[in-house]
DNA sequence: AGCACGATTAACT
DNA sequence: GTTAATCGTGCTC
């Protein structure tokens, strides 16, 4: 089994970080069983002057998280029900996360089906709040490490990926924010990949 | 205390 | 293409 990325991995800037996710595996363990997929799909949302970040408010109740330390979910809900499933970057002290946004399923499909209840394979986990559906993450998520060796939520590392197989372009859903926010190239994706958003 | 809205999805026409 | 679902959050009164 591949070891956990690190707190070293996500405490660096977050475009780099947000680019090394992709191909990388999203891992909850739920009641002894191994529920996981490929990163395919990911945006970066960095500091209180991107104001498509919900760091843009400063420290409150619910941006502690993404202040704090990296290597940590950074789990929020939207919309009246969906749960949305980040991990934060950077130093301490700095607003800054990834929001992953689509998964290639790999491990526990039967269970994570049974999670989703509608659509195939390319629906199970094509979108932020289907993948945190799939894999059972809501708000009991919210400021877990994922470093630590005993958390049962981790990153680990997946099949490497060349520099022309990763694509990049505007964030999803941000049209709320000002320019130059809304136009950053700060959304990541693999290149052909049938499990992106739509 | 009340209000507008959201890093979305699925089900419509 | 449009829209209902549904509630935590941050802001105004």
């Amino acid at each position: 089994m591949a070891a956990r990325l690190t707190r070293r991995f996500f405490a660096r800037p977050t475009l780099t970080v947000a680019r090394e996710l992709m191909g990388c595996r999203l891992v909850h363990r739920v009641e002894g069983r191994r529920l996981s997929g490929a990163i395919v799909e990911a945006e970066a949302y960095i500091g209180e002057e991107d104001r498509a970040c919900h760091g843009r408010v400063g420290r409150t109740p619910r941006t502690e998280v993404m202040f704090g330390q990296p290597g940590v979910a950074y789990v929020y809900f939207t919309y009246g029900m969906h749960w949305m499933f980040n991990i934060v970057t950077e130093r301490d002290g700095l607003a800054a996360a990834i929001l992953v946004r689509a998964l290639e399923p790999i491990d526990g499909i039967d269970v994570m089906r049974a999670h989703r209840k509608l659509g195939g394979l390319t629906a199970l986990c094509s979108g932020p709040a289907k993948l945190t559906q799939a894999l059972r993450i809501d708000r009991r998520h919210n400021g877990v490490d994922l470093c630590t060796r005993d958390s049962d939520l981790w990153i680990e590392a997946g099949e490497p990926l060349k520099p022309g197989q990763i694509g990049r372009c505007p964030r999803i859903g941000v049209d709320y924010a000002p320019e130059p926010w809304r136009s950053k190239p700060w959304r990541f994706f693999i290149r052909g990949s049938p499990f992106i958003s739509k």
